[in-house]
DNA sequence: AAATATCACTTGCAATTAACAAGTATAGTA
DNA sequence: TACTATACTTGTTAATTGCAAGTGATATTT
């Protein structure tokens, strides 16, 4: 996003969207977020799949500033830090089981697995409240355990 | 997107559907395209709220290599092109709608018609069929009228 | 027929952002 | 005390974006 700092968004939800996830490194992130348990600035970094440390640190705090993530401080260990997502970020699930249900139909090279795509259509409600707590799952390994 | 031509893209849908329409600007033209029935260069400008000419040409192009849209010459006015949703781009519907119903929940900004939201979370298949409707009827305004 | 206008882009350049490599700060470990 | 780990910064180069202007192919007006 060069310059343009005062745009008119008129209440657009899409453009309030757009400008909150609308980003290639924001797609993985949240990914990572919501549906592999990631939670450490080193685990998006060795995921990512090439994220360079400036591009995430940048998106991290963006994305703690737009309340989709809260930064926290391992108490035992203090120098880790985890990354917790907000209900406002759960509230992501729907939008990207249906990215996933869409390219899953157009997309010849993903590959999601059979029973989870079906699972999802045959009940989306029930997929969505698993991914819940698949993070619940990730949220206690991180602020329980250590 | 700079640099890094050869990722391992690695089957996953959210890259994919992030190398498809990831971006500000995609996010806007789809709006456009999805719920605003504009099919024409100008009119992507004009709405687009501040998109750059050399950015929407770069956009629609891509749009038609990833087979989202597709570029029509008017018969009779054969110096102006129109664009067309695909039944891929069709499909983006959901999406687009649950990113909606999100917006409207967490942008206090958003300026979502109650009407609209109310309905399509009563019934979100029936939200869907009508944008379907409204995507059908400013697709026949272009390519019979003219 | 010539001039003007419209439309859909290109092109050139400056400004902004991203990628890559390296470095720093703080905390914990040997 | 030295070493390691983790989470970032910083600097530099490369790529993308924004903006203004230009171009080419129709149409329209005079």
């Amino acid at each position: 996003m060069a310059r343009k700092e005062t745009i008119n968004w008129n209440g657009c939800p899409i453009r309030y969207a757009a400008s909150v996830f609308a980003d290639r490194w924001n797609f993985v992130i949240l990914r990572d977020v919501l549906f592999k348990g990631r939670r450490y600035y080193g685990d998006f970094l060795a995921a990512g799949e090439g994220i360079s440390t400036n591009i995430l640190a940048d998106r991290l705090s963006k994305f703690e500033a737009s309340g989709i993530l809260t930064r926290h401080q391992d108490r035992k260990k203090r120098s880790r830090i985890y990354y917790l997502p907000t209900q406002k970020a759960l509230e992501l699930i729907p939008i990207f089981l249906s990215i996933i249900d869409w390219a899953e139909r157009h997309d010849e090279h993903t590959e999601v697995p059979e029973q989870f795509i079906t699972a999802y259509r045959q009940d989306a409600d029930k997929t969505i409240a698993e991914t819940e707590q698949l993070i619940a799952l990730a949220n206690a390994q991180v602020t329980n355990i250590h």
